[in-house]
DNA sequence: TATATAAGACTAAACGTTTCGTGATTGTAG
DNA sequence: CTACAATCACGAAACGTTTAGTCTTATATA
């Protein structure tokens, strides 16, 4: 079984025409027309399509712009990438999606890995921030890089990301307003920079509502099921366990959950919960939970769009850093305390 | 800002040797040593990285599989992925990830993309096996082709699933011997292959039970969340409401226990429950649930190694069909009833 | 020493496009 | 009727590789 795969230049045989002039025709360019008919005829005919390989050795385009995530079995990086991908495929790129399993080395591989396909250009969720080479050499070859969820420091690079801060403000805010004095957080790794900006918002409203800061509440797992699960347990046997807690990501609060679960914590009467993410989760919990909503569609848009701008040439602004808002979800999970 | 990209040929003058050469060493073949030194000192020094294009345009391969799925968001289908990316990455094939969300035309058009772009080989959970011509075409040019999850009738292709009428028949059945006479079922839309299967095994085990069949008790979703919820609302108001009930997707899963518990139905008391595919889902449901889970590891690396097989030109026992089995893991959402 | 053989290096063509510079044809204005 | 511009088509080179075929050199054999 021989592969026939017809080329521009059959098509030139089958019309009489020059290789150049259907060449002009496919990139949209005048021809006559009799021979537009001839030629679209022709390619009809011979199920002729352009050869994306070589025209990208010639132009130095491949159309396609790489994808690196933490990890594909993340639901907030999938929505986010769908998205993207969304976006990316309508103005004619594809997508090449990677992820690397949290681990900085495979970030890095995969990376290098993304650019030597030659890719257009690159989004990402960075790990922490350490490989900032990779990224520092593709700007300066032209090739943009958009940052999602985690900025860089020291990188000049576009970068949408939520603001992580109030949003965890906003959150302990409502637990304290709820009549709250020990609230438990449940931190990712202090290397990664939503972590940071989580714990700060914790802290902040600690201060701005003359609250001490007890250092037994604050613990930091790695953004895995199991911590979030050991975590709460650590919490909860502590000499003075808090009234409410408030979980920083979803992983963590799905393992926090089955802690919960298992020691049969009655929620929210023994223990007010805030969770992280997943809306769809904190709708089948019992009683349903209290949230944190990343705005996940809007975040893959407004990094896909940013990214095309650049792939236009537009570097107006450059760079641009986009604060998306984040959602409060109050449901049944909060108990609010006699004071 | 200009981009100089180094290429063969630049090797060649700095090493003094031809391009053929460099070319062989690049790809393994047999230089003098001390040519070989001199090579790499070059390939160093000038940051040389070979341009896959060209590579590509030459040896008509790109190295490149395309895979297809149904939905980013689903997390059935992103471990999947995960894991077949994980194999291939390691035999040197870089992975194109497309979603079509559900939609066969979106599925074709994705399908052509990716057969545009080049793709060595494509691995697929095709939506409901209406597209047979672009599979058939790409076999026919001996282009790979695996398909998972889901098989086509009338296709040869390579398959990898997991034995769903077994997995039901299984489930059913343990409802059946906790004493159940009346068992709902929320199945898939009926184009759907895994769909059709569970249901075969639902209705098989009523037989071999000598338990009549009441149509009121099958209900047909779409596997989508809102689905779940509704058929569940509709099973409970019926005139004869089931004692038990089984969903036969993650999604309407989801939308099932949030029925579940908006009503304050009492799981096992009032209703038992088994669910699909999520593990960690069932672990934060209280109770714990009931669940049958799908080897999605295993899947992705068999789809992944079967494909590679056939790129290697080994095409013997072809087409090849891999029954998995599932796992059905009881936790506390059945209730064991009074004989 | 002459010859056969093997190993390595080289030349040049090819992959399927795009694109530049030029040539041919037609239409328009003087 | 000539001169000029505008339109479209064409030939050929180029993109960065791989690879078949040939040449060169060194080594082993007789």
């Amino acid at each position: 079984m021989i592969t026939i795969a017809t080329t521009i230049k059959d098509v030139a045989k089958a019309t009489g025409l020059s290789i150049a002039t259907i060449s002009k025709f496919i990139n949209g360019g005048n021809v006559l027309d009799n021979n537009k008919v001839l030629i679209e005829n022709a390619i009809k005919e011979l199920g002729f399509k352009v050869n994306e390989i070589a025209r990208g050795l010639k132009t130095n385009k491949t159309m396609t712009i790489g994808v690196l995530i933490p990890d594909l079995k993340n639901i907030f990086c999938t929505t986010i990438v769908s998205n993207i991908e969304n976006v990316l495929i309508q103005n004619g790129y594809s997508t090449i999606i990677c992820d690397y399993k949290q681990n900085s080395e495979l970030e890095k591989m995969k990376f290098d890995f993304l650019v030597n396909k030659m890719v257009d250009g690159i989004i990402t969720i960075p790990y922490d921030g350490s490989d900032t080479q990779g990224i520092q050499d593709l700007l300066s070859k032209n090739i943009p890089v958009v940052l999602i969820d985690r900025a860089i420091k020291g990188v000049s690079c576009d970068t949408v990301l939520v603001d992580n801060l109030n949003a965890s403000y906003d959150s302990v805010e409502q637990l304290i307003v709820k009549g709250h004095k020990r609230i438990g957080i449940i931190c990712g790794p202090e290397n990664i920079f939503t972590a940071g900006e989580r714990l700060k918002g914790y802290i902040r409203v600690h201060e701005d509502y003359s609250m001490k800061i007890d250092d037994s509440l604050i613990k930091k797992g790695d953004y895995e099921i199991e911590s979030g699960y050991s975590l709460l347990n650590e919490l909860i046997d502590s000499i003075n366990p808090p009234t409410a807690i408030f979980v920083t990501n979803y992983e963590m609060t799905l393992g926090a959950i089955m802690a919960v679960n298992e020691r049969n914590i009655k929620m929210p009467d023994e223990l007010s919960f805030i969770g992280f993410d997943n809306l769809q989760m904190a709708k089948i919990v019992k009683p349903s939970l209290s949230i944190v909503v990343q705005p996940m569609e809007l975040i893959g848009e407004t990094a896909a769009n940013i990214l095309l701008r650049r792939l236009k040439g537009d570097m107006s602004n450059f760079p641009t850093m986009f604060r998306l808002k984040t959602e409060l979800i109050i449901r049944d999970s909060i108990r609010e305390l006699a004071v």
